[in-house]
DNA sequence: CGCCTTTGACCGGCGC
DNA sequence: GCGCCGGTCAAAGGCG
């Protein structure tokens, strides 16, 4: 599905936001809707895919949607190693369009670059029938994931130098999702991570509450000057689409010297769902009432205490 | 002992 | 039908 078709579209509404996307329309190319509503794309500008995904809850306008995204878009910049995300759903069998193979199959393919090239959003059936999304990252976010992974093979993949490697989740017996990582052809930096399934039970809980803040350990030097890659998260009201908090401070913990305070005073609320360090968390949840989607964004800081607009 | 990675074998889909 | 290719299996060994 195209733009013009995207815009005009209408019984939807925004759950989550934007990762990676430069705000411009007019840089996005092969976009799509699958059937869970959720809308992708290529964004060239930045050599970013991306992803909205659209429950029954809300109406939006492509315009709307335009607007909705912005403001808790800014900070991310060229500059800045955004996750690459393309989420697609496998075709049944009869909703199969017979049409010559020219989309893209992320598990053939292994670079954002190739994927703008290569990705029409034409369907095709595929071998399974499982959701599957496409995640690039650094090779630091090959650490950030939350789930507990078990690898099961490993295999040269024809055409690229590097193999690729097959994990299912160790979680839980019965669990189906599975995991491929292999390194990107055209940046070594990076790694394409290809999601196939969904969890059958509950995420792993690694946020710990303590007084009406969040904190998460900080994994860096205790050093006081040392430069290092922060991962800042903020939380999105997934219903008005507007921060719902911002960060204001980060304070070394009165309690363990190992971790950072965040606090938040914004709206008269403290410090929810903000979380600093390199061990994040990126994803949709709950939180005291809100559904949140949290999106880490890179940050550099050489100070114990910072503000967001340093950033 | 349980859980993990490694790695060659095996299997099914697909193109020719 | 055959061969290539990607995905999975399972035995073996490592590690805490």
């Amino acid at each position: 599905m195209f733009m013009e078709e995207f815009c005009g579209m209408e019984d939807w509404g925004l759950q989550a936001v934007v990762r990676g996307f430069s705000g411009d329309f007019t840089n996005i190319i092969n976009t799509g809707v699958d059937d869970q509503n959720s809308f992708f794309g290529i964004d060239q500008k930045f050599d970013h895919g991306f992803i909205f995904d659209f429950p029954e809850i809300f109406n939006f306008s492509g315009d709307e949607l335009e607007e909705l995204y912005k403001p808790f878009y800014p900070a991310v910049t060229s500059s800045v190693p955004a996750e690459t995300v393309v989420e697609f759903k496998e075709e049944t069998p009869a909703n199969v369009v017979q049409e010559k193979q020219t989309d893209y199959n992320p598990s053939e393919t292994s670079d954002s670059t190739s994927m703008a090239a290569a990705y029409t959003p034409k369907y095709k059936r595929r071998k399974n029938q499982h959701k599957r999304v496409v995640v690039q990252v650094s090779a630091e976010g090959l650490t950030s994931d939350i789930w507990a992974w078990r690898k099961y093979g490993q295999k040269p993949i024809k055409g690229s130098p590097h193999p690729r490697s097959y994990y299912r989740c160790s979680s839980s017996k019965g669990c189906l999702a599975r995991k491929q990582v292999e390194q990107s052809y055209t940046d070594p930096g990076m790694f394409i991570i290809t999601y196939t399934a969904e969890h059958s039970h509950s995420k792993p809980t690694r946020r710990n509450s303590l007084a009406g803040t969040i904190r998460q350990k900080f994994p860096a030097s205790k050093s006081s000057t040392y430069r290092t890659n922060i991962k800042q998260e903020r939380a999105v009201d997934s219903i008005s689409g507007s921060r719902i908090s911002a960060p204001e401070t980060v304070l070394p913990s009165p309690v363990d010297e190992d971790f950072f305070q965040v606090q938040s005073n914004q709206d008269g609320k403290e410090g929810e769902e903000l979380i600093f360090g390199d061990d994040f968390f990126s994803g949709l949840e709950e939180f005291d009432g809100y559904n949140l989607e949290i999106l880490p964004i890179s940050c550099h800081s050489s100070a114990q205490q910072f503000p967001l607009s340093s950033c």
